[in-house]
This record gives structure tokens, sequence and C-alpha cells, in this order.
DNA sequence: CCTACCGATCGGTAGG
DNA sequence: CCTACCGATCGGTAGG
């Protein structure tokens, strides 16, 4: 290298040096969470991710035991960088309209970021598992179906509060909410996508205020 | 078969009777089709689908060359039958709000019944097809955006009638539309697919009500 | 539209 | 964590 080079904590030259079995691990299921955000679980093949990471298939096979494990893995990896990245900041909120706030607003930009290269890692993995059964789409659809459950809360906290319209059906709410916000993670592989995170912005702050007021169109 | 069996118009037992290439085609392509909105484009194997319509897989293979052709044929079909379910019935309202309705309506008829056992074709397969380049990708995305652009349009058009408030922005308007009709996709394959599909039909009218009166918050 | 076959890749195993 | 291998399945071809 010549002596100008940025320093760099990356590897040495001589393959990677891997300190451990754990830190390996890590990289395996980071890596194939990013890659199942592009592409979805079941393009995750171990001959790929392998030659990606610069393993043997068996080498990185012996961490799993079993595709369907290293999926299950993929979909935990994925789950903890949500959490980090939305849930553990928006939950400091207070209770209510606040929280409401910051729950789509941490959503907005897990989505923008490049968190994930493919948006948001439930929304787009999804479509690869709903037609089969096992732990693998459990394990996709739960976490799905726990981010609008929790969402459906915090609109009924906010209700109990007087801070929305005694009219508001926090289902319906919840299910708008996030309609908006998940439709901006198919834009993030496109040319629209600084336009839909906009959108989804936009469309997120309109249906808060509506709500707010009571402005609802009845069913 | 007993003879209080109901008379059936399906084939006879001896096999299928392929009355002529194209009849044998069109089965293929509406029989990946459904697949497809169910397990997405990759998972339509030429084996797989040879054996669901007891052909040999040669025998299918002829009929398009290579996987991606049978792919652009399946996405054909597809878009054949989305016209005729969607556009071709709602295209006859009268431009303005009257066809935006009427788009809207018959677009959550097409996800509601089982027109595709998948929902909407073109949102359950977007994910598989994202992050690959070429026609497949290309053919898919290009319907997505056509009935965009369209809704867009007859936004324009509602609005150049003073049939909407000139406040609104007919890109967003169309994203937020198109996005709470698009998440009752996933719901078809859910036990939750009867509310979702109400939670989307209320969010329809809840955006035109909205739309129609001019409140809209400021971005 | 068929039988019979091809090389490549898949998930997974043996043995170290 | 590796090399070397397995049977099954993939897309595709030859020849009819």
């Amino acid at each position: 290298m010549s002596p100008s080079a940025r320093p760099s904590p990356a590897p040495s030259a001589s393959r990677r040096r891997r300190s451990d079995g754990l830190r390996t691990y890590d990289s395996i299921v980071n890596a194939a969470a990013d890659i199942a955000s592009l592409e979805g679980l079941d393009a995750l093949t171990i001959g790929t991710l392998a030659e990606r990471l610069e393993m043997s298939k068996s080498g990185l096979f012996a961490h799993f035991g079993s595709k369907e494990e290293l999926q299950l893995a993929t979909v935990e990896a994925a789950r903890k960088r949500y959490v980090a990245a939305v849930l553990d900041t928006a939950m400091k909120a207070p209770a209510g309209m606040a929280r409401i706030e910051a729950l789509c607003a941490m959503t907005l930009d897990y989505v923008a970021r490049p968190e994930f290269p493919g948006g948001c890692f439930f929304v787009a993995t999804q479509a690869g598992v709903r037609s089969r059964d096992g732990s693998v789409r459990d394990a996709v659809t739960a976490n799905k179906a726990y981010f609008r459950r929790l969402l459906r809360r915090t609109i009924q906290e906010a209700k109990t509060r007087r801070e929305l319209a005694a009219a508001i059906d926090p289902d319906q709410l919840a299910y708008e909410l996030i309609a908006v916000m998940d439709a901006a993670t198919w834009s993030t592989t496109d040319e629209r996508r600084q336009d839909d995170l906009q959108h989804a912005g936009r469309a997120v702050r309109s249906l808060l205020d509506r709500a707010r007021k009571g402005k609802r169109a009845t069913p």
C-alpha cells in the first residue's frame, strides 16, 4: 500500500482475520440480511453467500446445519437491526401522539437510510415466504404483525389521552400508516426513490393531522 | 363414474384432450400466472409447471425456448387478465372523479376476487424481480408504472374539471391510493384478509372524500 | 409434443 | 473451518 493511503481499520491483505467464531457468525447473518432485503430469503444460496464472504460452503454451513436455520438466523439478525434502528429510539417517546409520531418518523428514516439496501427487510422478504409454511414464514410475518399491534395499541393510548379524535379506528389508522410507509420500500431500488420517500412522509403527516382533528370519513 | 355424478365439462379420463397448441399455450401461461402471484416468478420451474399440467418438461419448454421467455409470456398473460378485470370496465366511466372511483373500485374488486390467488399479480411479483435487470423486471415494473401514470392523469383531469380541490397534488394522491390498495394484496394469504380488504376500501373512500373537499395538510 | 440426456448448481454429508 | 464428495433438481439440448 502507498503511504498516502488513508488509514484503514479493515482486515489486512492476507484474507480476513477472523478473530473468533462469533464475529464470523455476525458477518454471515448480516450480509445475508442485506442480500435478502434486495433479493428475498430464497435467493440466499449457501454457495453464493460463502463465495461473497470468502469462505468454503461447508465452513459457512457448519454454523447453521441447515438452510432453514440460516434463514431463521438471518431473520433474527434483521429483527435486531430493526429494533435498534426503529423501536429502541421511538419507544423512548412519551406514550400517545408523540410516540406515534416517533414510530412513524423512525420507520421512514429506517426505510430511507441504507440500513438495509432493499428498504424494510420485512416488507421486502414477505413476498418470498407467504406461500410456504414453517418457521421462516412465521418469523417474517410475526415481526410485521408485532409492529402493527404495537402501532395500533399506541394509537389507542393516544385516543384514551384525548390526543386523537374519538371517532378514530386504531386498526384502520394503523393499516393506512403502515401501507403508505411500506410502499416506499419498493422505491428504494427505483429512480422514484426520493420522490416516494417524500410522498410517504407527507402521507403520514396528512393522516396524523386528520386524526388529531377528527376529520374522518365514516365507513 | 356413478350415474349420479354431476355432468362435467372437464376433459375425459384419458389425460386431457388438447384441442390445439393455442389452448395448451394459454393454459400454461395462465397456470404460471396463478402460481407466480403466490410464489413469485422465480418459483416457476419448468419441471414443476410441466408436472402440474401433466406434460413433459421439454414439451412445455418447446412453447417458449427459454425460461425468460416463459416468464415474459406469463407477465403478458397476467397483464391481459388485469386489463380485462380492471381497466376495460373502469375506463368506460366518464373522465374525472367518476373514473378515479371506478379505477379504485375495480382495483379493489380485482384484489378481493380470486382473479389471481395471490392478490394483485404485479404487487406480488415485484419483490422477486427488483434486484435483477432485463426484460422480465422491465415488464413487471412497466405495468405498475403504467397504472400509476394513468391514475395520476385521471386525478389531474378531475382537478381540471374542478371536481377535486386545486391544492391536490396528483402524484401524491396517486401514491396514497395505490399504497392503501396494494397493501391488501399481502392479506390475501392471511387470516386478516377480509378485515384488510375493508380497511383498504375505507382508506380509499376517506382519501377521495378529503380530496373533494380540499382538506389536505400542506407538505 | 415425447424420451433421453447434458453440465451446472443446489442443499447437505464424511472426514478431518 | 477445510477438501472432497453425494443425490436431486435446475435450465436447456438432441433427435425424433
